[in-house]
DNA sequence: TAAATATACTTGATTATTCAAGTATTAATT
DNA sequence: AATTAATACTTGAATAATCAAGTATATTTA
């Protein structure tokens, strides 16, 4: 009779604090900015890539998303006029997508609002212990 | 101009790295035992809970997801008989559910592949570190 | 004790996401 | 150079999850 590990325990609990941390955010983005955590990451990894613009299939990558997540999620943020297509890649198979100037707004905005809810969530973890979960996270075979 | 701070960052980190464990852990789940991990938590509360058995809205809440949510998920798993109903609640508001012995025996078999694969995942983090998450996510306001 | 409020749960409608398949283009192989 | 394989992306169909509203029951209040 197979019993569970501590990893495997641990594993479960990144996972349920994560799902709740996320709903804090959500919640917190939603009502003020009218996005989500989500959503708020794509224009954080935007806005942070040189000319402010990536390959649809790098963004999939860097939020864990499929290609096919991508262009659903980004479809709606475009019609809003949060993201654009960017445009010159050489690979014509590549369609690049921007930060708008009206998603720099949103996005500092709610830069703001998730610091307070953030700063809110963590009162009680010190730096040390930040940078530990950094560093544990960052060894994980992920 | 507002700029992200630590803990949002770590949030970001959080997120993303979680998502990407659960992706691994359902993807060793689904192939060789038919189950997602969320499902395998499911499984996992219900075996630790008095009984066997759970109300509905107290799973909801231990896996961090709403009520509707949580019949909805049931539902399935109840079709190919991992849980069941479970009666005599002294409340008629609620209904209770339980982990049947095909559960068990599923729950079993998938905690051997979520041992192995979480131990493949945290090779490089050692115990302290484990701690550490632990302990700081507790920290946590969530 | 009757009325108002709160709780547990389900369901219809909507949104989010995935997978599998398809298109277009580029890169590698022969 | 022609064929094959790989990459980037989109789309139809299916699954997962949410919210809002509704039902039934229990608890509190007046």
């Amino acid at each position: 009779m197979n019993t569970i590990n501590k990893n495997s325990e641990t594993a479960i609990t990144l996972w349920v604090k994560t799902a709740s941390l996320t709903r804090k955010m959500d919640a917190s983005l939603a009502s003020v900015h009218g996005i989500g955590f989500l959503e708020y990451i794509v224009l954080h990894r935007l806005i942070n890539a040189p000319g402010n613009a990536m390959r649809r299939i790098d963004l999939a990558n860097a939020i864990c998303r499929t290609a096919s997540g991508v262009t659903r999620m980004l479809s709606p943020m475009e019609k809003i006029g949060l993201v654009e297509k960017a445009d010159n890649p050489r690979d014509a198979r590549v369609s690049r997508i921007k930060i708008t100037k009206t998603g720099e707004e949103i996005y500092h905005d709610a830069t703001n609002s998730l610091n307070e809810k953030s700063n809110q969530v963590m009162t009680h973890v010190s730096e040390k212990q930040i940078e530990g979960i950094i560093v544990s996270l960052d060894h994980m075979n992920l």
